[in-house]
DNA sequence: TGCGGAATAT
DNA sequence: ATATTCCGCA
């Protein structure tokens, strides 16, 4: 172990409980975050899942990459949800920090990293040292299978996100909050909602069932959950056009170029002009669902419905609202990539080539994007270095998160190698997703055919069909998504009132 | 550098 | 389950 280890024990894992001491001297926000910035509760996996309360390595590489403080470390570059491990030492000093590991190195972390090249979480860009690429489209809810959405809250976010700690994940306080939560977080997610629809419409509730996951949100009444919808966050202009091989990029649903989906600073490729709306999030869960196809949008205020504006692309920066403490999330939804045109450029070229099949997968069709995690508060923190601030404490938010990647498309890979990691490794996903439909539960996911043909970029297809409103996203179009939002949006609002 | 198996830890 | 550790291989 590198030399990276070392200094951490200063203030790491001091024993079973891991006194890190960060949690104690730092303030429980920092103070340019936004207060409540940090990964939502339902980012946490239940208790039920014991290994899996930590945090997750690719949960944490999220977080340096929303910092700014952090570009120098870890910062996206390259593709689209590409990035770089600046400096591999750094990184595992900090995930060690975070995870009460002081012997952690790059060694043992790259170790982590690979594991997700199976799930799809990651996959290295070959050819380019440290540089490894999400596929945002499938951070989303393994936990929370999206599909299933019944026990997903993955959108549930409270707007005071457990106080987002900055703690260590070894700091008991970090757990705070957890499922449990989530219905309660999503009410206050839409407070504007009725409570007809929030309070009792969005969930169903099974009358005896206590657990968190008793109460099941319901699907119907995110339309978008079902409907597949890609959300190719990519900016437009970036997106390329499936090329056939790989060199394109997944159309993941997240978009760490977005505006909203991280800080700003860190997305040197958006164009200014895009597409997307313009509102941005502060908070992570508002990222997220910034992120996610519009559907959510149904449940905003009409005011502020998502689909709103959509040409206001522009604006940003990040938290402008200041929200977190509770205002409503307003929810996006990303123009499906195929219409668009892209002419990415670099992404593949050479390296995706080399990836691996399961690189490519065009797996997007899950259109929840829901991954971005951004915080808007790169700035925060006030640009201490990380270097500067070894000895420091740092100060994350915390987000455990144990989303994981549900992958949809998996199913659909275009990629025949896709399907050995599918069936290789990844039955185990294959039962998380699932599909409730008004109560009945699909198992689903059905292949989301498969990858866009080249010709049609648009692989979503959902998996099947969900009941209100017809998805029918057609799978090429964009422009048009639009209008169907918007008539999906009423039509939930109606279900919603009904 | 990067990969992935195996054993082990939480 | 998700790492963490080691380690041999390329």
């Amino acid at each position: 172990m590198g030399g990276a280890g070392e200094q951490t024990v200063e203030r790491c894992c001091a024993g079973m409980d891991c006194n890190c001491v960060s949690d104690l001297l730092l303030p429980p926000v920092p103070a340019l975050w936004t207060p409540g910035i940090a990964f939502p509760d339902w980012a946490y996996k239940p208790e039920s899942s014991p290994g899996s309360r930590q945090i997750q390595l690719w949960h944490f590489i999220l977080e340096l990459l929303q910092k700014e403080e952090y570009n120098s470390v870890i910062a996206w570059q390259g593709d689209y949800g590409e990035f770089v491990i600046k400096d591999p030492d750094e990184v595992a000093r900090q995930w060690g920090l975070r995870k009460c590991k002081p012997h952690m190195n790059y060694d043992k972390l790259s170790r982590a990293l690979r594991y997700y090249y199976n799930k799809r979480i990651l996959h290295k860009t070959k050819g380019k040292r440290f540089t490894y690429k999400f596929n945002f489209s499938k951070v989303v809810l393994v936990n929370y299978p999206l599909l299933d959405m019944a026990n997903s809250p993955f959108f549930l976010a409270q707007n005071h996100f457990n106080g987002s700690s900055t703690a260590p994940d070894c700091s008991p306080e970090v757990r705070r909050g957890g499922p449990r939560d989530w219905k309660r977080a999503i009410q206050s997610l839409f407070p504007r909602l009725p409570d007809s629809a929030r309070g009792t419409s969005l969930f169903d509730r099974g009358t005896t069932a206590p657990a968190p996951e008793g109460d099941k949100l319901r699907l119907d009444a995110f339309p978008f959950l079902s409907t597949g919808a890609p959300c190719y966050t990519k900016p437009p202009s970036l997106l390329g056009p499936y090329p056939r091989n790989p060199p394109f990029d997944y159309p993941w649903g997240f978009n760490p170029y977005l505006p909203g989906a991280f800080s700003l600073n860190n997305c040197p490729k958006l164009p200014p002009g895009s597409l997307y709306p313009s509102q941005f999030y502060p908070n992570p869960l508002q990222s997220s669902l910034s992120q996610l196809p519009h559907p959510f949008s149904s449940l905003l205020p009409p005011g502020e419905a998502g689909g709103g504006e959509r040409g206001a692309a522009a604006g940003q920066t990040g938290g402008t609202n200041g929200t977190a403490g509770g205002q409503p999330v307003r929810l996006i939804m990303p123009p499906y990539p195929g219409s668009l045109s892209l002419g990415r450029t670099d992404v593949g070229t050479g390296a995706s080539l080399g990836e691996r099949a399961e690189a490519n997968p065009p797996a997007a069709a899950l259109g929840l994007g829901l991954a971005a995690i951004g915080l808007g508060a790169g700035a925060g923190t006030g640009r201490q270095t990380p270097t500067e601030r070894r000895g420091g404490v740092k100060l994350d938010p915390e987000s455990d998160s144990d989303l994981e990647i549900t992958d949809l498309s998996d199913s659909s890979s275009e990629n025949e190698n896709e399907h050995e990691f599918s069936i290789r490794k990844e039955s185990r996903l294959a039962n998380r997703s699932q599909i409730v439909l008004d109560g009945k539960k699909g198992s689903v996911p059905p292949p989301i055919s498969s990858l866009p043909p080249t010709a049609s970029p648009h692989p979503l297809k959902r998996p099947m069909p969900i009941s209100p409103p017809p998805p029918s996203l057609p799978p090429s179009l964009s422009p048009s998504v639009a209008l169907h939002d918007r008539h999906r949006e009423k039509e939930t609002l109606k279900m919603i009132h009904s």
